[in-house]
DNA sequence: CTGAAGTAGTTGAGAACTCAACTCTAGCAC
DNA sequence: GTGCTAGAGTTGAGTTCTCAACTACTTCAG
């Protein structure tokens, strides 16, 4: 019979997706060590205080933080609760969209996260750079501007000029 | 002073270090959620029915499983409780070892497997391997492998084969 | 202006994970 | 043998995340 139509992954890509999902499991899971160990936060908090902090006036409305931070509302809202107990980030009602809110870094976010970046900056290198190539960091590059559109993600949108300027055209088409 | 020691990222390292998180981040996302939706499983859990699965007599020892899987042997542990009361998983004592437990797959648990196992593959097709070309694939197993020895694992350690002659060894030294 | 549909954000319940503390067993020194 | 250190596994408390339901506001058709 015509069963079992599915396209299996063949022996090369069987061995790279294990050996991706091993790798990027423990990566992530040495990145949310070192943090929590060191500056108290998981790796997405400080993903959004790093966010945060590179915009100007150091305030974004929490959907173009969702955005950028590749998080649900939901969950932005859960973690922006949890930093706003900290004292690292405060909520402001936008005044022009009485929907909205603005997350912004408090100046002792702004600690919190300096204080952070030394170590996580280099948890990644330790970790990723420091084992590859320049080739293969373009390599690495490509790869996941390709996984990001598969995605339906514009890939530009995860560097933060860009990341803002959609977020803007989005508003004001 | 010679303060600020900490070597930053550069442009394009930080380029790539936001696309691949925010690619890995994404894929996990959609992977966790495929097969929650169709399942009934995170991913986790799939990963270890497919590794008990390819297995000879379908068992582990819960440390070894843990070792192919990527996960602390805490989290096994919760998430073996979970799939046994799924009926999935059986833990049986090790007779040579009695500190050692077995987790055996079910006929249950293979079945529920076999049921998955298409909608997963065809996802990670979908999403990863349908957007790389055969170098890419090529580079990013390189790259996995790179990450992994420099997390301290032995890169040919989460192919299946190898991954059991290793345990093997290090029973029999 | 009214109401329908869409958007922004929050909430609560439950699932999954982390960490540290704990039990039980093995292997080894003496 | 006795005691000591190490290994295998579990447990519980606390944290983060997901999903679905919810409130509140905006937009736009008519």
């Amino acid at each position: 019979m015509g069963c079992d139509e599915t396209r299996w992954l063949e022996p090369r890509e069987l061995d790279t997706w294990l050996a991706f999902v091993a790798a990027t499991t423990l990566l992530d899971a040495e990145l949310d060590r070192q943090l929590q160990r060191d500056a108290g936060m998981p790796h997405a908090y400080y993903q959004v205080l790093a966010m945060l902090s590179d915009v100007p006036q150091r305030r974004l409305r929490m959907s173009e933080l969702a955005a950028i931070t590749q998080s649900s509302q939901s969950r932005l809202s859960h973690a922006v609760a949890r930093l706003e107990r900290e004292g690292w980030v405060r909520r402001t009602p936008c005044p022009s969209d009485r929907r909205s809110t603005y997350a912004e870094l408090t100046e002792a976010g702004f600690a919190a996260l300096e204080a952070a970046a030394p170590g996580h900056v280099s948890t990644v290198r330790k970790y990723l750079f420091d084992r590859l190539t320049p080739e293969q960091v373009g390599q690495l590059h490509e790869i996941s501007k390709a996984v990001l559109s598969g995605l339906g993600i514009d890939p530009d949108a995860t560097t933060m000029p860009t990341a803002l300027a959609e977020a803007e055209r989005r508003r004001h088409p």
